[in-house]
DNA sequence: CGGTTTATTGATTCCCGTCAAGCAAGGTGG
DNA sequence: CCACCTTGCTTGACGGGAATCAATAAACCG
């Protein structure tokens, strides 16, 4: 079997220092919803939040920690995750530049839920629950975006609940690279590059699977010729026969 | 093997049509995002929504169809699920009265992601999208519950990706089993009952399982003097050692 | 009291998780 | 630039938990 190329992926990141505030403007006034903001507004609204640099695997937030901050992902990737009983971690999801994360302090709840670490090095900007608060009572509109986006993602996750009851380990690596492809995809030459560092691991906890089915999986797709892979990366080369895969009926049944 | 009492759980349902004009205040009243507002706006609010009757089993909409209306519980159960390709339902949720569904169409959700059945016989309030659009613009403080509420729902599904990702099946059943007994429970002398119709096979769909493998944990249980249950109901004995049999750690590799 | 639906239980199969060994990639320092 | 070491990936062997297939029994309904 060959070997496939090397380090397709190359993470192009400004120094955490460097967020700098005109960084701050673009990226607010981008966020889907502060997107109808007027530019006064926005400045305003910037005022709120202040920047923090991580470096990869630096944890932003712990599970249990009280939820004091809302988070937005100014450049860089988070992973969100938690860790069960048995020690296995659980990835709930990896976020890009214009993502929100850290559980909405405001819905009441005390603490987070979950645990946010650095994927890769990575700018955030973070707002307190009370400034917060002052954003969504004075913009009402800004509400209204904030509560799509949540159900959106209250979408996302039934289609996960949804997929980890119903389909075999297969289907289920195939929806996550499909998945990822969609948020984090980039054209390259060896296909559609998923663009984080993603281990089979990260796959596996993705996938409620093991390093080691996901390892299987995966050369599996590459000998069919549906994926290109190396270590931490993952390219798509035929996302049409990803996605046959996992709509595929079980061929039966059906003939009467 | 002693046979568990029968019909322990008796639905008192009123007539579908007697969904009556009062009842429908008291309830809108009752909803935690209407909660606050004057009984003027309230009754304003009431105007917005017609009334359904479903018999048991009766479908209320389906996955695929236009999400023209946002629904909202006044009597009875519904139940939300989807359906994989292999045929398999997947629950998503059982609700009741003062409970909400039908993926909030202003979201900008063309069609329903998930199909709705009355679980049992049950009325339903219905607001079309625009209707419970201006309720949005007109009372932020609405969408701000209505945030909430998402918000947790979203929590819970992340919690049900953890549990289906980390667990055995009879943790799982073990937990999905507190989460019902948490919202329908109610005090009974053969323990905390589960106030909906719930066959091994509902169980089977929301713990990610076959209805056989429910069975035998459910048998288990009973063994156990964990639960008491018949067809089509569960009854909590012991929620306490239910809760430590989630919770439990795994028992190694901590002593060094 | 039949007929139907739901639950139970057993036998069998198999997917996938676990344990383990070996390999390839990439960074580092001489 | 090459040897070395760390880290991530691959592959095999094995076992167990759970799905599947199947038959019986209990509960409910009219």
């Amino acid at each position: 079997m060959k070997s496939p190329r090397k380090k397709p992926l190359e993470i192009i990141t400004t120094p955490a220092h460097l967020c700098t505030v005109e960084l701050r403007l673009r990226l607010l006034g981008k966020l889907p919803f502060f997107a109808d903001l007027p530019a006064e507004d926005l400045e305003a609204v910037n005022q709120k939040f202040r920047e923090v640099g991580f470096q990869v695997e630096e944890y932003i937030y712990h599970e249990g920690d009280p939820a004091a901050d809302l988070f937005v992902i100014a450049e860089g990737m988070v992973r969100v995750f938690q860790i069960a009983p048995s020690g296995r971690r659980v990835l709930l999801d990896i976020l890009a530049a214009g993502d929100f994360f850290g559980n909405l302090p405001m819905l009441g709840a005390e603490e987070y839920t979950d645990t946010a670490q650095a994927q890769t090095p990575a700018c955030v900007l973070r707002v307190g629950a009370d400034p917060f608060q002052q954003i969504l009572n004075q913009y009402p509109g800004v509400t209204q975006k904030v509560l799509g986006l949540v159900a959106h993602r209250l979408q996302a996750a039934n289609e996960r609940v949804f997929l980890l009851s119903s389909l075999p380990v297969e289907r289920r690596i195939a929806f996550i690279l499909l998945k990822l492809a969609g948020r984090l995809g980039q054209e390259h030459e060896v296909g559609l590059l998923i663009g984080t560092p993603l281990s089979r691991e990260n796959l596996a906890e993705m996938a409620g699977t093991t390093p080691e089915s996901a390892s299987r999986v995966m050369s599996q797709f590459q000998k069919e010729g549906l994926i290109a892979a190396g270590r931490e990366w993952v390219a798509l080369k035929n996302p049409a026969s990803l996605q046959a895969l996992v709509d595929e009926e079980p061929l039966s049944g059906n003939l009467m």
